[in-house]
DNA sequence: CACTCATTCAACAGATGGGTTGACTGATTC
DNA sequence: GAATCAGTCAACCCATCTGTTGAATGAGTG
């Protein structure tokens, strides 16, 4: 049994993985949208913008609702929300890892050691 | 702003939307792994597996630890915290929702209201 | 010194991704 | 019926991703 979360996984976070997603998702954050809408602060052409509306709504992160000519997508909670609980059942790494931090700060207050490393680095 | 939480994120979830990355991460959740140990279920060749370790070292979701001449592997939860972090911000449109429509519904009982537009950046 | 072992590196092939442009769709309006 | 408008579709380009195989690395062992 090797991986078998949820077929949509790969998707939603293949969708997260761009920027100018991403973006578009904050922007559907403050409301509906059309194509158009989502297109406009990104310099790229509209077919552009529609396969990455296409990206989204395949991924489940939006839904489309088609209104005259318009196409006015907004935001599906959904998606997020899987991945987000695929994130948060690794929560216990990164909360407990604080803990121990600061233990380990506590502790250290008596001892000086090197710094460390809290985020990745720029390769 | 557009964009800029964590250079790393657009690596992050691309390292995520990889099935067998997230199985290794799952692996890695259990206790650290060397290369071959994360390979192994996966029915890929070591040198596959390599590239897959290196693809979530330099996103920051794993660190490394040369011991002798196998290399150790074990979760970094930074990376995740970060992805869990961008996916937080978004946590009212799945929690927030059915509360806000309460509130909606017990608002429009006194005055008729358009339509509340949450706003959201500042990041 | 040659061998083994865990892993990386290099070169390659094929698939996919994101971008472009240009043609198409389909309801509205003149 | 032609023009307009929002958006999609199709063809194409090029970069990146994932996988392969085979050689290289580098420390320890016989």
């Amino acid at each position: 049994m090797v991986e078998s979360e949820s077929p949509h996984l790969s998707a939603i976070f293949h969708a997260l993985g761009d920027p100018t997603r991403r973006d578009m998702i904050r922007d559907l954050a403050s409301g509906e949208r059309t194509v158009g809408d989502l297109a406009a602060p990104h310099a790229i052409s509209l077919a552009a913008a529609s396969k990455h509306v296409k990206a989204l709504e395949s991924a489940g992160l939006i839904r489309r609702e088609i209104r005259w000519r318009t196409h006015i997508c907004h935001l599906n909670p959904g998606a997020l929300a899987a991945a987000h609980d695929w994130l948060d059942s690794y929560r216990r790494f990164w909360t407990d890892r604080l803990d121990i931090l600061e233990d380990l700060l506590r502790q250290e207050d008596k001892a000086p050691k090197p710094k460390p490393e809290p985020e990745g680095d720029a390769t």
